[in-house]
DNA sequence: CACTTGACCTGTCCGC
DNA sequence: TGCGGACAGGTCAAGT
């Protein structure tokens, strides 16, 4: 499920491998995924100029001030291969997920001028894809909803702190809200709490200063560290060669139940149902 | 406005 | 062997 990690190690894929091709052919295979019309002439030869993130959200700017926007959401998978009926690792090869491209999971295809293809791969469709004029991509109902990014230098600690302070819901709502923090996810949000010391149950507005500036250290620190491991492939998570990422290994709590806390502190990692969600936290070190 | 709940999807897994 | 149900969780819409 990517989140604010696997969504910049895709970018910064993209940025390697697309950069200045023109896009041939756009071939959409799935209407509810894919909201462009494969008839959509605006696609037709222009130019990638770069690709940047917005919250969990994927931007390619072309050069015709038009902007392609993609969500990976939770199974979705950004390959790029340069040739058709290469085979790649994908998300379960080993269970019915696909390693062959395009597969049945394939959404869309765009097909580069010189013959090479980035793969949109959906197994659950619930990922999309949309055109926009470049300069209304600000205007995306999508985008007008993504929060402050904490890896920017213009993140606002203290209006972070404000935020928090200011909810009574568990402190695991509050930084799984893309409003108030733009990017982390189930997985991140519950190995931040942990690595802080905090409950994902614990109130916003119980928390000190000191809670909240440790717990913004702790997000920013796991982010960082799943970036340089390749992201967390919990389940069909990939890089645009199609490769796994390795931070499943240093995952401390997330989908840990019953596990002895790595703090070795006696504990036993618990999951509890926050909202529909999946928590995991240590009973004995996060208060 | 703050907050909660269910819907969207397809697949895996587990118990019977 | 099949089958029902729980589970996976990013976002959105509708509800209190």
């Amino acid at each position: 499920m990517p989140e604010l990690p696997e969504v910049q190690i895709v970018v910064d894929g993209l940025n390697q491998k697309i950069t200045r091709k023109t896009i041939g052919r756009f071939v959409s295979r799935d209407i509810k995924v894919s909201k462009l019309s494969p008839a959509d002439k605006k696609l037709i030869r222009s130019k990638v100029q770069k690709i940047r993130r917005i919250g969990k959200a994927v931007i390619i700017d072309l050069d015709n001030q038009y902007s392609i926007i993609i969500h990976l959401k939770m199974t979705g998978q950004l390959v790029f291969v340069d040739r058709q009926g290469k085979r790649y690792e994908g998300g379960h090869p080993e269970k019915s997920y696909q390693t062959d491209l395009p597969n049945k999971h394939t959404r869309a295809v765009f097909e580069f001028s010189d013959g090479t293809h980035l793969f949109f791969n959906d197994l659950r469709r619930f990922g999309w894809i949309k055109l926009v004029p470049t300069k209304e991509v600000e205007n995306d109902s999508f985008v007008k909803a993504v929060g402050p990014d904490p890896t920017s230098p213009d993140f606002k600690e203290n209006e972070f702190i404000e935020k928090v302070q200011s909810r009574k819901i568990g402190i695991y709502s509050v930084i799984t809200n893309q409003k108030i923090i733009s990017g982390v996810g189930n997985i991140y949000a519950n190995e931040a709490l942990w690595l802080a010391k905090i409950l994902p149950t614990h109130p916003g507005n119980k928390l000190s200063i000191k809670d909240i500036n440790g717990l913004l250290v702790s997000i920013k620190q796991v982010l960082t560290q799943a970036i340089r491991a390749g992201g967390t492939s919990y389940s069909t998570f990939v890089n645009v060669d199609g490769k796994k990422g390795d931070f499943l290994k240093f995952l401390k709590v997330y989908q840990h139940e019953g596990d002895a806390c790595p703090r070795r502190d006696g504990g036993i990692i618990q999951r509890k149902k926050i909202g529909g969600r999946s928590t995991f936290f240590c009973p004995k070190c996060q208060k």
